[in-house]
DNA sequence: CGGTAATGTAAGCGATCGCTGACATTTGGA
DNA sequence: TCCAAATGTCAGCGATCGCTTACATTACCG
C-alpha cells in the first residue's frame, strides 16, 4: 500500500498486527516500546520517531520501499534531466 | 529501494535531492523545515519526526510503499493462519 | 447477564526534538 | 590559486517525545 501520511502507516500497522493475532501489549514488548506508543502510532501520530516506526514495520514483516518515481506525484518536482547543461550554457552566455 | 533503517532513508533523500539539483537550503524551505534538520536526516537521524520525513519524501516525489509481504524477513512473525482455532480448541479442552 | 481481556485516556517526568544564529570545513568554478 | 557556495558543526532554548502508572471504556465469551 502507498503510504503518504502517518495515518496511512498507522492503518497498515494495525491491520498487520490484527492479522497476526497480536494484541498491542505483545507487539509493544516485541518491538521494545510502550503500549501507549503503539496506540498513538496506530492512530496516526505524526511526530513518532522514525527509528521506532521502522522497528515496528520490521517486527511485523512489512517491507518499506522508497521508489524515486515521479510519475503521478501531485507535487511533481522539476525534470532535472539536463538543467545543469542549460544553466552552464546560461552562465557562459551572460557574464 | 528497500529501506530498513533511517540511514537508508537518508541516503535515498540525499540522492534524490542531488539528482534534482537542489541544495539543502532550498529543499528545507520547500518542505518547511530548517537546513539543520535536512542535514541530520540525510545523515540517518533515527529520531526524526515521521510527519516531516513523509513531507520530504513527498516534496522529492518519492513514493513510499508499505508491502505486507513476509517472504524473506529475518524477523519472520508467526504464521497466524489458524492460531485462533487452535486456541479456541485448547480453551474448550482445559476449563 | 457477569467477568475478563483488549483498547483508549489522562497526568507527570526526564530526555530529546527541531529551530535559530554563528562559525568551520569542504567543494567547485573562474 | 583564490573566492564563493554548499555543507557540516556547535550551543542554547521552548516544545514535545515516549515512558510509567492508574483508571475508563469497549469487546467478547461462558
Amino acid at each position: 500500500m502507498l503510504t503518504r501520511t502517518a495515518a496511512d502507516l498507522g492503518a497498515v500497522i494495525r491491520d498487520r498486527r490484527k492479522r497476526l493475532k497480536l494484541d498491542q501489549s505483545t507487539l509493544a514488548k516485541q518491538v521494545g516500546v510502550s503500549r501507549q506508543w503503539i496506540i498513538e502510532v496506530e492512530h496516526g501520530h505524526q511526530r513518532a520517531e522514525l527509528g521506532l516506526i521502522l522497528r515496528v514495520l520490521d517486527a511485523l514483516g512489512i517491507k518499506l520501499d522508497a521508489d524515486s518515481n515521479l510519475s503521478s506525484g501531485h507535487a511533481a518536482p522539476k525534470s532535472a534531466v539536463d538543467l545543469d547543461a542549460i544553466v552552464a550554457k546560461a552562465k557562459k552566455g551572460k557574464p
